[in-house]
DNA sequence: ATATTTTAGTTTGTCTAACAAACAATATAG
DNA sequence: CTATATTGTTTGTTAGACAAACTAAAATAT
């Protein structure tokens, strides 16, 4: 959830230390978040905007992987598709082996921006990461991936 | 950005590592966010909506304070409690030093409903770190908050 | 004290984001 | 070759977000 000074119910410790590991990461991610929609915003990019230029640096899926990777309904990819086009970001590409289907790829231009967004990105979150030693920043990588990769069943 | 294997341009290793870090903690965020999100989609909350309950557990702020906590316009906050108060969620609470102002705090309901949320994420995130070692998991727990409370200037 | 300015919140209008249900076109299975 | 499934769009609805104009109250200046 949100809170900056949470843990309301602070045991002293016991096998329950769950809450703690949980409001840090859920703190972690709206910080995270609100790096990535602040650099966004520079470009007049929205959060899932941004996102979809992030996928398609290296991926060119149908609408239907979009959908399953973005998590959203079928019929909302058709929309934000049709607004990144509009503005040049990306373009359908008619697929060669299903007369249904599109593949999605950057345009040069979505290119461009995906890489100087990416360049803010990584100013901001360096200096974020700034606070920890270079140790920990590794720390800090390794682990975060190990989780990011934990998932996969939607549960 | 978003991508499982990214480093696109991955450097023998150098100085610059930045983008390690940068790209784990925003797949991470992403992953959070998702379970964030899927767990409010079991109450039918929007992830702003979620994330609202969660900071009024334990504050009873103004609509002002609300806006700047959420990074968003003091117009989208009146929606964003219209919204709740319809559904019992919050209420307003006239602001005894202000006669213009309102506190915003949570219903019981609304509380009650914060509370079930809170242990199905708790749930899922405790899932989630369960790949990790209990010692790893005090490691990123530790980390996680010492980046999260590194921001403050919106920079 | 009262006039001016600032602040808190709402309203209105506009756009993006998301979903669900119905649909068209194409692929696949029987 | 027909029936069924899949890919993507359309239509209609709601939530979420912003900006500009506005109201009421509070704070400040004169």
């Amino acid at each position: 959830m949100n809170n900056e000074t949470s843990n309301p119910t602070s045991q002293p410790s016991g096998p329950e230390n769950t809450s703690l590991i949980v409001d840090s990461l859920a703190q972690l991610s709206y910080v995270i978040q609100s790096v990535l929609g602040r650099s966004g915003a520079m470009y007049d990019l929205s959060p899932i905007q941004l996102r979809l230029l992030g996928i398609l640096r290296d991926r060119e899926p149908n609408m239907k992987q979009l959908a399953e990777r973005l998590e959203l309904d079928k019929s909302s990819i058709t929309g934000l598709i049709d607004r990144a086009e509009r503005r040049h970001l990306v373009e359908r590409i008619p697929s060669p082996e299903d007369r249904r289907g599109f593949n999605v790829r950057l345009t040069p231009d979505g290119r461009r921006i995906a890489r100087e967004i990416g360049g803010e990105i990584e100013r901001r979150i360096g200096e974020l990461a700034g606070v920890l030693t270079e140790t920990e920043r590794e720390q800090l990588a390794s682990l975060a991936l190990k989780v990011a990769e934990a998932r996969s069943r939607p549960s």
